[in-house]
DNA sequence: CAGTATCCGATGCGATACTG
DNA sequence: CAGTATCGCATCGGATACTG
């Protein structure tokens, strides 16, 4: 029933590929995910059963390697060489969305979406040198989305953390935001400038911390892809 | 239900390509088709109905318009600026199952389908200046397949047509082969010399047709790609 | 030729509960 | 943490018959 019944290399290709969530759970291992649930984090909406049933037919195809990591014991998906080559793909995809869509509208508005990507694309190498405590306030969340608004992202170099409950020390800088503005600057259908003087954005500490935060927050890999 | 909540541009992308048949209805018209009846002939497993609608979402998402023809006054498609956009994905999904799959097996093997591909990769200007008919007879055709199994193919600079009956006239060049082999061929899995030496091909015909046939029939459009 | 309307059945998928 | 088992329903899609 999933197949096509054609030789042609498109259809069998779309028989491991075309399927619901596939490219997007492949998405998320390209942007770094290795273990079950941190897949799942980047794919609230799918259920566990599926993911389960997607990673297996992934690794019935051949296109990635479920087992223990090779450093250290727990278990892991590693793409294969014929997963890895599906890269492309996801590119293309990605920047024809990024070229010849609407992205944001109030079905898929998602802090917690947005906030879990935003961890994954900060420049280490630009951050300051000590530590540094970041919260986000995101306004005018739509009703359907009943997430968390409130996230602190706790940046010691090299690490970054994301926290969904107050680590309790001083705040250093502070992403007061409404929620779809911020949104379109990390998608780079706006820019910084942009939000900041309409007042959708307010970046609240040392003008140090203000003036780094565009250094190091590096917005949505397709950021850059022009319109 | 086709959504997936997510504003990231891979997700986006996916609600419109990533639904079953949409690629090939687009490899279909990135072929060269662009009626109705001439896309459905390359996808002869889709039910009328679901090719419709399919195609109506493709031109509620922009990416096909459908319309008189420009010149002449019957229904086409065509592709606006943004499904042209999606060849290279297209593309890239085309070359991953050559690249990583085994693509003839006894569940998708179609003369019909194979023939109908072949007529589009016909290199004119290789042709011989005469016209020339052409046969194709295969054999080993699976029993769950039960389609035509001759085929004439009319070659008249710079016409090609696929004929499903005989034509009447004399036949210059007979191509007799195993259908499993010749898809194979046709692929570029194997060579013309291979299946021609275990007999598994047989061309039947003046030396000279005999000897052009490799220029003129292209293969598949996929079929340089490295393995 | 180029589709649409209607009906109905298979299956894809989510929810819930459970296990190593 | 990393999944699996089971159940039930919604919807997707095929078959058939029909229209401009």
């Amino acid at each position: 029933m999933s197949g096509y019944g054609q030789f042609c290399p498109v259809a069998v290709a779309c028989e491991v590929f075309a399927q619901r969530w596939t490219p997007l759970i492949l998405r998320e291992i390209f942007a770094g995910s290795r273990h079950f649930n941190e897949i799942h984090r980047g794919l609230p909406q799918i259920s566990r059963t599926l993911l389960a049933t997607r990673l297996r037919q992934l690794e019935d195809a051949g296109v990635v390697m479920a087992g223990p990591a090779v450093s250290g014991g727990t278990h892991e998906y590693r793409l294969t060489e014929a997963g890895e080559e599906f890269r492309p793909v996801v590119e293309g995809l990605g920047a024809w969305g990024q070229r010849w869509t609407v992205r944001v509208d109030t079905n898929n508005l998602d802090a917690g979406f947005l906030m879990w990507n935003l961890q994954r694309r900060i420049a280490v190498d630009e951050l300051p040198a000590q530590h540094l405590l970041v919260e986000f306030r995101f306004r005018g969340l739509p009703e359907r989305h009943r997430g968390a608004h409130i996230f602190w992202l706790v940046l010691s170099r090299p690490d970054v953390e994301l926290c969904l409950k107050d680590p309790g020390t001083d705040v250093d800088l502070l992403v007061d935001a409404d929620l779809r503005a911020f949104a379109q600057f990390w998608l780079g259908d706006r820019s910084l400038n942009e939000v900041v003087s309409d007042k959708s954005v307010h970046l609240v500490g040392r003008g140090e911390w203000v003036r780094a935060f565009p250094s190091w927050l590096l917005r949505s890999h397709f950021s850059a892809v022009p319109r």
